[in-house]
DNA sequence: CAACTTTTATATCGAGTGATAGATAAGTCT
DNA sequence: AGACTTATCTATCACTCGATATAAAAGTTG
């Protein structure tokens, strides 16, 4: 048990409504009065709970990535290459038009271009983004080690190939992109990968 | 012949230097300090030629669209739709990682999501991102009518999936990718556009 | 040149920024 | 109870934000 007057709100409820206004306005558009007024708190408790506003936002972001975890892995435990890329595609497209969060991925809402003074944040957003692919990547070389992928595939390029459509996706749910829209997008975006393997050159 | 004190700066200059602030920092990144520097003036001059901040977004994204049409009227031209995809995501991949440029697409980088006062920006961005589709979409369904695309090709998806790879080629490329990578990302999407026209199910 | 028009530079506006100092409140531990 | 520890509140910090009033500067037109 630890000393000391106890926390009067909650950790996790906070963290989702600072999560839900830097998804919103991104990391800059964000603003302390915003964020305290939706966590209901005042600025010395944030500051004392999250030491700053980056702080904040990686609490913020250890929490999407935890809810995003479970859908990631079904993702991963599907047992084809191609079912793989099509769970994570239908999630996507499921995940960012939500109604009950803001349209789009916080990953890419929170600030791709940040001002003075946020120089990392554009850099940490592409880390948490590049963890999924990684897990793609992951699964990619053991279907191809399994024969599931032909021998010329290249997994490198596939796993990018859907984190890239991801974040387009993300994109265009952010800009009003409805469900359908979105699905429709993972639909051809399959149709691609199932000819995967084939190089040709571009350009 | 325009009578008073004539402009003492270059106009196209000095938006050619708000478009790489406003590209790198966003436009609540982007500070008036900043692109009064950059662009050599004081803020009343900028504020006599653009009225505000948001104008002189908007000039800058005239100008960025000025510069892309060249790109857009040769992509177009292409004899089939799966040239006009292969042209649309090479120029992509060469524009986004051009070093003479911030990485990213301007109106991508732009700003997805933006603070208080700034509701509006994600909507121009978005509105001009749409024209691009747009575009795409009338070739496609020129090329559907040439019998140059199946019968059962969807356009609207096929511009929609293009559009959407690459605002994600913006994503991927400010975080750093390389214009290797982004040739691979459409190398692969263009394998997925060769199957277009099966409609199979997602999720 | 003098009258007129527009742009420029200096200085500053009120509002809001992220962050904190100091005092008070609310618990636990001995 | 009383000492101790941590959280919360009020008020405010220095600073930057976007935007502008004012006046001097630099041209054109008569």
């Amino acid at each position: 048990m630890v000393m000391g007057r106890p926390r009067s709100f909650d950790m996790d409820k906070a963290l989702d409504e600072a999560m839900e206004v830097f998804w919103r306005h991104g990391y800059d558009g964000a603003s302390l009065s915003m964020l305290t007024k939706a966590m209901g708190i005042k600025a010395p408790s944030l500051y004392a709970a999250f030491g700053s506003k980056e702080g904040l936002l990686k609490a913020a972001l250890d929490r999407y990535a935890l809810r995003r975890s479970a859908h990631m892995h079904y993702v991963l435990a599907g047992p084809t290459a191609r079912d793989v890329a099509e769970r994570f595609l239908s999630s996507i497209a499921e995940s960012h038009t939500d109604p009950a969060n803001p349209p789009g991925c916080l990953l890419v809402q929170g600030g791709l271009a940040c001002g003075a003074g946020s120089e990392n944040i554009p850099f940490e957003l592409a880390s948490r983004r590049a963890q999924t692919e990684t897990e793609l990547l992951g699964r990619f070389v053991q279907a191809k080690a399994d024969g599931d992928l032909p021998a010329d595939a290249d997994p490198v390029a596939l796993a990018r190939f859907l984190s890239t459509v991801a974040s387009g996706m993300g994109v265009i749910a952010s800009s009003g992109a409805n469900r359908e829209a979105l699905r429709e997008v993972a639909r051809v975006s399959l149709d691609a990968f199932a000819g995967s393997g084939k190089t040709r050159p571009v350009g």
